[in-house]
DNA sequence: AAGCCGTGGAA
DNA sequence: TTTCCAAGGCT
């Protein structure tokens, strides 16, 4: 490792400005408080820190309101179904993450009396809990003196040492980097504090380095290399998947719907039945016997690695129909807002045309 | 141990 | 329109 001032130094520099910047979240307590002493919910940390898994703080935000109203504690959450879970959890992607959210709830209430462990080798064993997430919550929650590497600190680690190699190659290094200037004095601040400059300052592209609290011993910021690290491994092309998605409507305006298998993708949601996603042409596989209409547009949608161009077949049963797949779920109790992204892209383009068909 | 697993916003 | 990316974990 380069050389560089103090860890001392750096981390009470970075300490300073998180007092004076740092933002409001619905899961942090109040800067006030915080200087007090006063340590967060380690329910509230958990359920933000797993929300925040690979996904923006704007895009978290009303789900954890919308969670901690509608479960208040951990054992609130453990008791409910999972179909309300993961109702609630769609369109915040990654559907693992709900799964083993309710799996971690359960442990916790079972096993642990409802109260989350304080050290990151219990936190790991819990279901959906890895390595930065137990750093964060023991860090976060109780002020243990763990070390937290994310996309952001490994961004930050990247440019204050100017590391040319690419990730994941050099996440070893990285990780060593971030360790060596943790603090033992609140290592809890300091963890969001290095997150927070990431996600606000030393930004993916145009870091703001002027204002920047480590500017001064930033190597990148003297080479001119900020903007280009960290240096990633070229990514694979996303191919193009096409499938079939059936709309079936019974004579009462109920609708069918099919639970998903829990694994996979969009695993444990609800979705309409459809044929397989392939680069092939599908083969059509209607759900149920009817007088199927083709429709002309197609839901587009993109998941981690490929793109999805999905046609849509509608259909109105009579009251007595049969399905091979999936449940007629009646109209009051259907909640677009309970299905994935591209399922609920599908109803969308389906519902106009549903209601002129008979 | 690479590949799998969502989504929406920014550029 | 397309690409890139965000407080990763699981298998």
């Amino acid at each position: 490792m380069r050389d560089t001032p103090g860890a001392a130094r750096l981390s009470a520099l970075l300490l300073d400005w998180y007092d004076a910047n740092a933002r409001s979240m619905p899961w942090r307590v109040a800067p006030a408080a915080r200087l007090s002493g006063q340590r967060p919910d380690p329910y509230a940390v958990w359920l933000s820190e797993v929300m925040l898994q690979q996904t923006t703080v704007a895009a978290v935000r009303s789900y954890f309101e919308a969670f901690t109203a509608r479960w208040p504690t951990v054992t609130d959450m453990a008791g409910a179904e999972d179909a309300d879970v993961m109702g609630a959890w769609a369109g915040l992607g990654y559907y693992a993450r709900a799964r083993n959210l309710l799996k971690c709830a359960r442990v916790v209430t079972d096993e642990y009396d409802g109260r989350f462990p304080d050290t990151h080798a219990e936190l790991l064993k819990l279901p959906g809990i890895g390595p930065y997430t137990a750093a964060a919550i023991s860090a976060i929650a109780f002020d243990a003196p763990e070390t937290v590497v994310d996309g952001n600190v490994e961004r930050v680690m990247a440019r204050l040492h100017d590391i040319h190699t690419p990730l994941p190659t050099a996440k070893p290094e990285l990780t060593a980097a971030a360790a060596a200037l943790t603090p033992s004095d609140r290592p809890g601040d300091y963890a969001q504090a290095v997150m927070d400059l990431g996600a606000t300052i030393c930004t993916p592209r145009n870091p703001a380095c002027g204002i920047c609290p480590w500017m001064a011993f930033c190597a990148a910021r003297t080479a001119g290399t900020a903007a280009a690290l960290p240096a990633k491994l070229p990514k694979k092309p996303k191919p193009i998947r096409l499938g079939i998605a059936y709309v079936a409507q019974r004579a009462d305006g109920a609708l069918l719907l099919e639970r998903r298998e829990d694994r996979g993708l969009l695993g444990g949601m609800l979705g309409w039945p459809g044929s397989e996603w392939t680069e092939a042409v599908p083969e059509p596989t209607p759900p149920v016997d009817a007088e199927w209409l083709l429709l002309e547009d197609e839901a587009r949608h993109t998941f981690t690695h490929f793109h999805l161009r999905l046609k849509i077949a509608i259909a109105s049963t009579p009251m007595n129909a049969a399905p091979d797949h999936g449940t007629f779920i009646e109209r009051s109790r259907f909640r677009p807002t309970e299905l994935p992204t591209v399922m609920r892209k599908v109803f969308d383009l389906a519902r106009g045309r549903l209601e002129n068909l008979g």
